[in-house]
DNA sequence: ATGGTAGTCTAACTA
């Protein structure tokens, strides 16, 4: 099963380079994140022309999360169960037996802004969350636009990149160990070693024919799932067309 | 570090 993550800001735009990557790639799971769309607006129909069902919760604007599956999906859950929030970031659902935590985690603006404290408490509230889950669901998956870059292998400049910066920070970085520690990994650490592996560039500057990226779409596996992660990667082919995304999917194979 | 670009939507916010 191929499992992934994409952040296609706007999904009105990209949707030409997600049937795209649908044909290309041929994942069985994928969480989008910055649809950008209201419900009422959502490709549905169209998406499952090309095989694949979908459950979404958008709103107008900003953030926006969908999960498509070739299989049923079971169980969806949409944001954080007692947490409110008015912002469409969280849907979950159960596939082929696998539960998929699908996140946009807050962007956080600046380190010590109101946006920073908001995505700090967003990470608590998901953290306790994926406890629970993890108590029912042994075989998870939590994938994402994660904004953290896990380490300075995942930086392209660790000098501007570091303890202090927004996506790099101390206490950004603690969230996402803390929630490691329920016991996830890092797909992507557990078949790929290098640095210098990106899934985010910044459209200014010339951020990707500069290569200056991070690496902050990520897809964590229980335990449970450890052993049948056989493979993971970046797909950086879609940030190479026209007008793309300034994400490229990353994704995990579960053995069936 | 700044400002640069992109999306939504025409002013300014978010990233």
């Amino acid at each position: 099963m191929r499992i992934a993550s994409w952040n296609v800001n706007s999904l009105n735009v990209r949707l030409p380079h997600l049937e795209q990557w649908l044909a290309d790639f041929a994942p069985d799971v994928v969480g989008i994140q910055e649809t950008k769309l209201e419900d009422h607006k959502f490709p549905d129909t169209r998406l499952l022309e090309l095989g694949y069902r979908n459950v979404f919760a958008g709103q107008k604007t900003y953030n926006g999360v969908a999960l498509l599956a070739r299989d049923p999906i079971e169980d969806v859950q949409i944001g954080i169960p007692g947490f409110e929030d008015e912002q469409k970031r969280v849907i979950a659902g159960t596939v082929n037996g696998v539960r998929i935590i699908n996140l946009y985690v807050v962007n956080g603006q600046d380190v010590g802004t109101d946006k920073y404290e908001y995505k700090l408490r967003w990470l608590a509230a998901v953290h306790d969350w994926i406890a629970a889950e993890l108590q029912k669901y042994p075989q998870l998956v939590v994938l994402g636009d994660f904004n953290i870059a896990p380490d300075a292998r995942d930086v392209h400049d660790p000098v501007v990149w570091n303890e202090n910066h927004i996506l790099t920070s101390t206490a950004e970085r603690a969230a996402l160990q803390r929630l490691l520690d329920l016991g996830l990994h890092d797909g992507f650490r557990l078949h790929n070693d290098a640095g210098g592996i990106f899934s985010w560039w910044d459209y200014r500057a010339a951020g990707f024919r500069r290569d200056l990226g991070l690496r902050i779409d990520l897809t964590l596996v229980s335990d449970a799932l450890k052993s049948r992660a056989v493979a993971s990667g970046i797909d950086r082919e879609p940030r190479t067309w026209e007008r793309p995304s300034d994400h490229a999917p990353a994704w995990v194979q579960i053995q069936q």
